[in-house]
DNA sequence: AACATCTATCAATAAAACTTATTGAATATC
DNA sequence: GATATTCAATAAGTTTTATTGATAGATGTT
């Protein structure tokens, strides 16, 4: 048995597909089917169901993936090891970053960390965080950058900052002449929300649930992005909340319509999260000592009270 | 990076020696020398520092050392997997078992397993319980039968019985006529022990100071067998504790001298222990259930307080 | 029926792992 | 101080293994 099998295991495994998978390890097709065939005959059982189309894993088969699955990335942790030992920080990083995070978060910090450790290859991708969680647990991500807590055990996090929620309030709304808002003033029946899968969203709706325990759980506007959940609450169509980055590019007049919470002011917690493995540790902690600089200049709030992301039915 | 190189690896730092090594991987040892040095090329790092007689570990080396047992061992979990699925059990089984355990128990349940699991290849060492904590860290060891709880992070254990300890009082003795003793009777001071390194020590010095704090720990007579102490015993130089089990086959006439404690007896848990990873999972409870089996026969106590078979300082 | 898709098989080759024999350095012995 | 002894590294040659391109066979699709 060697570490090559075990990889080649994985990738067919993944892919369902021994010509596909044979691309991604960069061999060809044939050397997959004897390695795996090789592999099948020393442990003396059948891996995949080949009868099935398209290819299936046995059911001992998925077994042996899970711990190929370990084995493979424990071996890559020795690389890690002495990587660490070295003080080198680089090679490919790849980065989740969830949409309410990214417009604002990732111009802050990219050009800052690409400069200071210009050997690693970010590459960062927009997630939803149910995607970000499959994609760090199976290796597809190296960590990513989320609301938190998610009472995940097989993710770790690393709290980077609080993002306070700021109202955005239109001209014609019942609250236009609170200036300073408290949590209690909110109703979910005449905010404006993200579409599903948004963790924003939960956030929002945790909040108000917390004051109005509302039986009706259906909203009446939903939008994919924060930029059209202003136009659309600036026509009339009701209050919005907003995460306190969002609110430091918007244009001139809209910033009138800010309305700030009260103290403590609700909040997210934006954590860095990586698989419990701690693979690529290095990078991590280069990561947060770098948005943590950034954000130590963007975000003054004091007294926060944490929302959670998560959806409680 | 392959498995073979890391186990090499593992070969080479417990013998601190290439030639030793190459002898245990069944290879030569320049295959040895160019493997490691292959890798330590690939890691573009040394492992070992070859100036140092004996050879000795660097300390990356020995970070990477600890990360290969991991993935070694972690590889042989998958042949465990299939035999698990399969229901094979057999193969090579290295058993550790302390000295006061050992000639009691061992007769009561070899016969049984060999006959039940004939393809089990078991190897039987008598070890303290520190040699067999450590021999299941380092590998060597695959399970042992030892007095518990341990307090051990790396350690599972199975209760497998609750042993009671039964008073040898020689003619002579002060407790010669207490039908039942109790706890509070005995006296570390005219107590016949072990010596150094029995765990079964350490259970009855437990035992005998959670009544009397005595500050004199020097005892007087101390002996390498339980044999031994009933003689010892028998010359009149004091009483001293056994094991249950080895009340059942002393001769007649010493039998007079067993008295019961009043009950809750004190007792020592024996367990069966194993590392934490659970390897060769199938063989442990096997060994589990046919030594199970045939305690039940032969231990019938029900009202039973554990003592520590740990040295508390 | 012809075609497309996908895995297994075969023979050839490139790469690797391993072996025997030998060297060289360090340490111990006379 | 010369001579063994020990032990890892190196060299050269052999065997084993991994990989490839070509192709056959199986299965499903148009």
């Amino acid at each position: 048995m060697t570490i090559t099998q075990l990889s080649y295991v994985l990738a067919v495994a993944e892919h369902q597909n021994f010509t596909k998978a044979a691309q991604k390890c960069f061999v060809t097709q044939p050397t997959l089917s004897m390695q795996i065939q090789k592999l099948e005959d020393q442990l003396d059982i059948l891996i995949f169901d080949r009868s099935k189309k398209p290819i299936e894993l046995t059911e001992v088969g998925k077994k042996i993936v899970t711990q190929a699955r370990n084995i493979v990335n424990e071996s890559y942790r020795i690389q890690d090891i002495v990587d660490q030992e070295k003080g080198f920080i680089g090679g490919e990083f790849k980065l989740g970053i969830i949409p309410t995070i990214m417009p604002t978060l990732l111009p802050m910090f990219l050009n800052n960390f690409v400069k200071k450790y210009p050997k690693v290859k970010l590459k960062i991708e927009e997630l939803t965080t149910e995607e970000i969680i499959a994609r760090i647990n199976d290796g597809h991500l190296d960590a990513a950058i989320a609301a938190t807590p998610l009472e995940n055990e097989t993710i770790k996090e690393r709290v980077l900052y609080f993002e306070p929620f700021v109202a955005y309030v239109p001209n014609n709304h019942r609250l236009r002449d609170n200036k300073k808002l408290n949590i209690t003033d909110l109703d979910i029946d005449d905010m404006l929300l993200l579409e599903d899968g948004h963790c924003f969203r939960e956030g929002v709706i945790n909040l108000c649930k917390a004051f109005k325990n509302h039986t009706d759980d259906k909203f009446q506007l939903e939008s994919g992005s924060i930029e059209t959940l202003i136009k659309l609450s600036n026509e009339g169509l009701g209050m919005t909340l907003l995460p306190y980055l969002h609110t430091l590019d918007i244009n001139e007049k809209s910033k009138a319509n800010l309305h700030y919470f009260t103290e403590p002011s609700p909040a997210r917690e934006v954590s860095l999260i990586y698989h419990k493995s701690e693979l690529k540790m290095q990078i991590i902690e280069a990561l947060q000592d770098v948005i943590s600089g950034v954000i130590r200049g963007a975000i003054a709030f004091q007294n926060v009270q944490i929302v959670s992301p998560i959806s409680k039915k």
